[in-house]
DNA sequence: CTGATTATTATCAAATTGTTAACTAAACAA
DNA sequence: TTGTTTAGTTAACAATTTGATAATAATCAG
C-alpha cells in the first residue's frame, strides 16, 4: 500500500544465512533489516516495520513460531506476510507454521532464487487481491494509480482524470516516445474524435500543476515521460 | 462478500492423485471439480469459475506451465490462485512457475494436509489483504464490522445499514479509489439496479453524520477514503 | 528566415457530483 | 392489524469540475 521500497526484516541466528539471503533481497531492490534471535526480531519489527519478516524457526532466545505467534496477535502486524524456515522437512512443523498464521514455508537448504520468487508472488497476489496496480516512482515523482494520487517530494497534487491517465500512460514506460496517435487511443479510445491540440492542452496542465518539466516533447513525434 | 464455499479445480493425468486430494480437499470443506490434462483444466476452469486450481506441471495435452500462462493471461482469472505440482523438485521449474504467475508450487510426494494447509493459508493472506471483517482505526474514528459500530474519538454514531457498509468498504482499504461499478457490486450486488444518484446520497448522509469529510471524491472515478 | 509544429490562454460546452425533498418500502411497537 | 418511524431510492435541480476548441503566441528545424 505504501509506495515505498519493500522492507523486509530477517531472522536467523546463523550469519552465513543471514548474508546471504540479504545480500540478494537487497540485491532484488528490498530494504533489509536483520535479526539474530526471536527476542530481537520482535523489537526490530516494531521499529522498521517490515512488510515481510523471514524467520527461522531454530532460533535462541525465541523460535520463529514463538515470533510468529507473537506477531499474529498483534494487529500491528496484520498485514506483515510472514516466511518461516526450517531446516527441517518436516510435515508437523511445516503445518503448525501456518496454523500459527504464516504465510509461506521454505525449507532450507535455501535457495536464493526461490526465496525471492516466492516473496515477489506473494506480494504480487496480495496487491492483486487489494486491487492494486504498478505504481510509478522516480525521484521523488510517485503516481499510484489505485489512489489516483500524484506526489511529487511528499507533496500532494491534484490531478484531474485524462491528466493522471496521461501522465500515467507515459510513466509507466518512461523514456518511450509516445505518438500522438497512440495516446489519442490509450486514453480517448479509438472511436472518440478529438482535435490534437486537446492532448498538447493536458499536457500543459500536467507541467503546470507538478511544476517540473517530467514530459519531454519530440517535436513531429509525440510525447515522452522523462524524469 | 458472497461466503459461498470455496472452489478448487485439481488438475492432474493420475487418478490417484485427483483421487487422494480431491478426498482430502472436500473434507476440509472445499467445492471440488477434476480434469485430467491441460486441456481440459482449461474447459472447467471457464465454466466452474474455481477460486484456486491445482495444477500438475507434467500433463498430456497442456502442460501445467502452459495452463497457467494461458489463465494469467486472460483476465477472468485475475483472481483464481494458481498451485503447481511437480513431480521434480527442481529450482529452475519451480522459480519459472512462479514467475508464469503462479501463487504457490509444491513438490510431489504432497501431503494432503500440507496441501491443504498452504492453500488455506493463501486464501486467508488474501482476504486480509482484500480488507475482511476487521475493526478499522484512525484519528480517532473506529468502525467495527462485527457490531455494526462507528465511533470517533469515543462518541457514537448510529449509521443505517447501506450507510454503514459503504463506510466500512471504502475504510477497510483505506486510500484505494473505487469506482462507482465496484461499490454498487460490492454493496448493492451485482443483479441489482439502483441509480447512480445512491451512492451520492449515502455518502452525503455519512459525511453528514459523523461531521467530518472522511470519504473523498475522485471526480470522474469514483470515492476513497482518506483520513 | 520561413513554414510547420507546439505552447498558451481564455472560453464555452459537457459531464459529474452535491443537495434537497418527496416518495416507497421495510421494520417495529402498540 | 394499524399507525409510526426509519431506511432506501429516486427525481429534479444547483453547483462544480472537467474537457475540448479556437485563436494567438512562441518555438523549432531546415
Amino acid at each position: 500500500m505504501a509506495d515505498a521500497p519493500i522492507k523486509i526484516l530477517i531472522a536467523d541466528d546463523e550469519p552465513d544465512i543471514i548474508e546471504i539471503i540479504s545480500f540478494h533481497l537487497m540485491k532484488a531492490g528490498f530494504d533489509i533489516a536483520t535479526a539474530r534471535d526471536g527476542s530481537e526480531a520482535i523489537e526490530k519489527a516494531k521499529l522498521f516495520e517490515p512488510d515481510c519478516i523471514i524467520l527461522d524457526v531454530m532460533m535462541p532466545k525465541r523460535t520463529g513460531f514463538e515470533v510468529c505467534e507473537y506477531l499474529r496477535s498483534n494487529s500491528q502486524f496484520d498485514k506483515t506476510l510472514i516466511v518461516l524456515l526450517t531446516a527441517l522437512n518436516d510435515e508437523a512443523s511445516h503445518i503448525k507454521g501456518l496454523e500459527l498464521g504464516g504465510d509461506d514455508f521454505v525449507s532450507k537448504p535455501i535457495s536464493p532464487k526461490v526465496l525471492i520468487s516466492r516473496i515477489t508472488a506473494l506480494f504480487r497476489r496480495i496487491q492483486s487481491a487489494a486491487g492494486d496496480s504498478k505504481i510509478v516512482t522516480t525521484n521523488g515523482l510517485t503516481i499510484n494509480p489505485a489512489q489516483y494520487r500524484t506526489s511529487l517530494n511528499g507533496v500532494q497534487y491534484i490531478l484531474a482524470k485524462k491528466e493522471f491517465e496521461l501522465l500515467y500512460l507515459l510513466a509507466a514506460q518512461k523514456g518511450r516516445v509516445f505518438l500522438r496517435n497512440e495516446i489519442l487511443s490509450q486514453i480517448w479510445g479509438n472511436d472518440v474524435i478529438v482535435g490534437d491540440r486537446t492532448i498538447d492542452v493536458h499536457i500543459r496542465k500536467i507541467r503546470a500543476k507538478l511544476g517540473i518539466n517530467c514530459i519531454t516533447t519530440v517535436k513531429g513525434v509525440g510525447y515522452k515521460f522523462d524524469y
